[in-house]
DNA sequence: CATTATTTTTAGACATGCCTAAAAATTTAA
DNA sequence: TTAAATTTTTAGGCATGTCTAAAAATAATG
């Protein structure tokens, strides 16, 4: 198995994350959106992968991960959520500093380094953001039961299992509120004009979250107020 | 300070070491060979890292590391030892497992990352080779006092202190021959025909080293025999 | 010191991964 | 359903870092 270049690792990912999202074949447009490239770039690109058997690609069309690469892309999002977690528990980063390094520390090629970083860190289930991080074979748990908080019901208490990390000024937003993975929060009310939501954390004042900030947070719900 | 490539990284690193051994200008072919190019490659990087003003070149003469070159070398070389250290000492590598890894380590670009893994690992001094580390002003501690086996005066006990990390196949020789950092060789007897050298550990049998193993050996003298 | 031998540089090529501009295909909407 | 808007691809370029082959400079030797 010839190793990848950064480049082509960093398009398995995003088409892996994007697919994710709509369960269809990812566009052109998207890729090179979320990759800070150009659409052509990304054509030429698709059809390296294509001509390696990683994505399946029809032009105009799109395209979508095969099995091969669908496995690749996985161990890169393993390495990358490992490294994350490494670096919040063991080197005392915050959650909103690991994400740049750990953009760097997916790409590096050892799999006896993550498979022992695993084990020093104790095989744990979930990065500093929530995200599930898959094991060796590639198998990931996802959280059953995790919603939207932009979807959560009135008048019940949700926990927040689950950030979306690729927003550097959102997760200081989140930090700077109290927005941490675990935190309760009370739903209170929702305004349609704008679809923003009021809370409460405890006992603090009553605030007001913006769409941007509930659709990007992952909470169960714990109980009926 | 723009960022450098890898490739670029890698020349200034090996400049470093060539230059250090040799106290004096490097040479294109000498480079060429550390950095498995061809002399052509050698002379158009050494052009380019010449308008950086990271080293001084002068055609047909060779070259050396400016201050700025040698600041730069100096801190990768830090990342490598330091990663190499999280290796061994974190993660139960053998030492003649980490060096491929730390090649790769050694170009992650993240100042606090490294700083927080010299402090994680509480500042050590030397890697699992011996070699010192840099602190993160550039300061190396060189140890005084140290030769190479090869050198050391017969009917003398020397402890290993340094071994060369550059070849697997010497690093496991030693492993298997317990010459690891720490233990003490009573120096018995030196052949010039061939310049190996009988030595003895405790009170295992008498064996014979080849020069191409005590020259890449360093050691410290601790008594007469 | 003149002539080989060696080292180093130049010249020209190639792969990667990106770009711009223009053409082609697809989608949207009147 | 056809014209306009959007998306995607092609064509041609550019920088990086490497190579081979040939030329030039330096070093070694009789």
């Amino acid at each position: 198995m010839k190793s990848l270049s950064h480049s082509e690792e960093n398009y398995l990912k995003e088409i892996f994350h994007l697919s994710g999202l709509t369960e269809k074949r990812v566009s052109t447009n998207g890729l090179a959106a979320r990759l800070n490239t150009k659409a052509s770039s990304i054509t030429d690109m698709l059809q390296k992968l294509s001509e390696k058997k990683l994505v399946e690609y029809v032009k105009y069309k799109g395209c979508f991960l095969t099995e091969e690469g669908e496995r690749i892309a996985i161990q890169i999002i393993r390495k990358h959520r490992l490294w994350e977690t490494f670096l919040v528990n063991k080197l005392s980063f915050g959650w909103e500093e690991v994400h740049d390094v750990a953009e760097q520390l997916e790409h590096i090629d050892s799999t006896k380094l993550i498979d022992s970083l695993d084990r020093f860190l104790n095989y744990p289930k979930f990065d500093p953001h929530g995200d599930p991080i898959p094991d060796k074979d590639g198998n990931i748990v996802y959280r059953k039961s995790k919603i939207k908080l932009i979807d959560a019901a009135i008048n019940s208490r949700v926990e927040i299992v689950r950030v979306n990390e690729d927003s550097l000024a959102l997760l200081k937003f989140l930090e700077r509120h109290h927005l941490t993975l675990g935190t309760e929060i009370d739903v209170l009310e929702k305004f349609p004009f704008d679809d923003s939501m009021s809370i409460r954390i405890g006992d603090q004042p009553e605030t007001n979250l913006s769409k941007k900030v509930t659709e990007n947070i992952g909470v169960k719900f714990i109980s009926k107020l």
